[in-house]
RNA sequence: GUGACUGUGGCUCAAUGGUAGAGUAUCUGGUUGUGGCCCAGAAGGUUGCGGGUUCGAGCCCCGUCAGUCACCCCA
């Protein structure tokens, strides 16, 4: 058994999952440039209050879930367990108020939160994340739904599934709870117990219940959508229209109610199959007072969190394989300690040129370096022995129909450039 | 945080309570400088960890850790 072991929720990313990551990265990076984002990265480590007051109080996130500990300065951390709030501190830090808005940023990293491990929930995980800032028009709320749309759809999903609802906002959001409080009220008795919980501490949280008793009683709830106030319901007609004009499909899910406190009218969900019931695989939603909050002055913004690990178990559950990342297509191999000094400086030449190529260390036997040759999968062999080395060539092997031929060394990256371009 | 299932070489899995094994991967050979196929050999394990029951535990019991599933939460 290993003495060390990878913390609980915590992964290795190894070299088949890696192609994926490469795959998405660029299609971030490709999405990302094609809409007018740039990139913002904040440090993994903040001060704890930010988030307990950004991402707010109550939220398991921070109640239950915050890496924080103290440094030895005396200062309470705490490890981002989400970018947002992160975010928002270094807009009002560096006052990109004074940018031409709206200011539209991205960023991806490492995110942490001590939770119950599970496959497709871990403790560190990393997103792609998108936040536009200083403006409120829902044209902005669909221009974000169609960034994360645009990447799921380069990436070659097909089939996937996109949520939204409104919150509200503090005007209406209020007289939606005490609605919804009044509703369930008469059926207390008969809810779980986890619901009677809930109507007291976070009645929204009703409407994402699993109780089977609960259900049934679901289909009478009032729906937000219907006390929404002028200004919420207004954006959310006009965030409907323009989505039906750009025939998104949508689904209106009265139940999304996201976890952190800061959100207000518009709210999404992505979803893909495969994944159980970790198959969010991008949630996200308007926080018009969240910079506030922080310091600043008041400024809308929306944004989204995507989540890498789940995007590649999507890919990979729906056989949606990335393309292979391009590897060196020239093994060099010697035999003897002087034909080991022209290999080396070959392997530099090629490396000079651009030519992918790669040293079959260790004085191994030719037998063996072949072999490692043909499991590299590399087009051509380079064999430096006592012969070539008297002579000034090379010995180049097409892998592929073992046809060999020789070569002069000053002759060598034309002949392989050649070669490998065809 | 709640409930449940699983834990044996790197990987996939065997082994009635009685000597821990196979396939695969790795390394080395199958004459002198030639890969893929085939053959042979080597190396690799205190059966997650700690207790208990037993003459004897990989197997039974308890605990713990890890993974997995559902809840919760969320990406």
């Amino acid at each position: 058994m290993p003495k060390y072991k990878t913390l609980a929720g915590m992964k290795d990313v190894l070299f088949d999952d890696q192609k994926y990551w490469r795959y998405i990265l660029a299609k971030i990076q490709e999405t990302t440039d094609l809409f007018g984002y740039q990139r913002i990265d904040t440090p993994l480590l903040e001060q704890a209050s930010l988030f307990v007051r950004g991402v707010g109080e109550g939220t398991d996130i921070v109640e239950k879930e915050m890496y924080i500990f103290e440094d030895r300065d005396g200062d309470m951390l705490a490890l981002r367990p989400e970018f947002t709030a992160g975010i928002m501190r270094a807009y009002v830090q560096n006052g990109l108020h004074t940018m031409p808005a709206p200011l539209r940023v991205w960023t991806t990293g490492p995110l942490f939160r001590h939770e119950r491990k599970q496959a497709h929930r871990y403790r560190q995980h990393s997103q792609f994340d998108i936040e536009v800032l200083g403006e409120q028009d829902p044209a902005v709320d669909v221009e974000v739904i169609n960034v994360a749309w645009h990447l799921f759809s380069s990436l070659g999903f097909s089939s996937l599934r996109l949520y939204i609802n409104s919150t509200g906002c503090p005007t209406c959001k209020p007289v939606y709870i005490e609605k919804l409080v009044d509703y369930f009220t008469q059926f207390k008795d008969q809810l779980p117990s986890d619901d009677q919980r809930r109507l007291q501490q976070n009645p929204l949280r009703i409407l994402d219940t699993k109780e089977q008793a609960t259900i049934p009683l679901l289909d009478n709830a009032p729906h937000i959508t219907d006390y929404l106030c002028e200004a919420c319901d207004n954006h959310f007609q006009k965030l409907t229209t323009y989505l039906d004009v750009l025939e998104r499909p949508y689904t209106i899910d009265y139940r999304i109610v996201r976890g952190l406190d800061y959100y207000t009218k518009t709210v999404f969900e992505i979803k893909a199959d495969g994944l159980g019931s970790q198959d969010t695989i991008c949630g996200g939603g308007r926080y018009d007072g969240l910079i506030e909050q922080v310091g600043g002055r008041a400024t809308p913004g929306i944004g989204f969190g995507s989540g890498i690990e789940r995007i590649a178990a999507a890919l990979a559950h729906l056989n949606i394989e990335p393309p292979a990342p391009p590897k060196p297509r020239v093994m060099v191999s010697y035999l003897g300690a002087e034909a080991k000094l022209a290999a080396l400086k070959l392997v530099e030449t090629l490396h000079a040129a651009n030519i992918g190529a790669m040293l079959t260390p260790g004085d191994r036997s030719f037998k063996a370096q072949l072999k490692a040759a043909n499991r590299a999968k590399v087009s051509f062999s380079i064999i430096m022995g006592d012969d070539e080395v008297a002579n000034q060539q090379a010995t180049v092997r097409d892998m592929e129909n073992s046809q060999q031929t020789q070569i002069a060394w000053s002759e060598i990256v034309s002949w392989l450039q050649e070669q490998l371009a065809k």
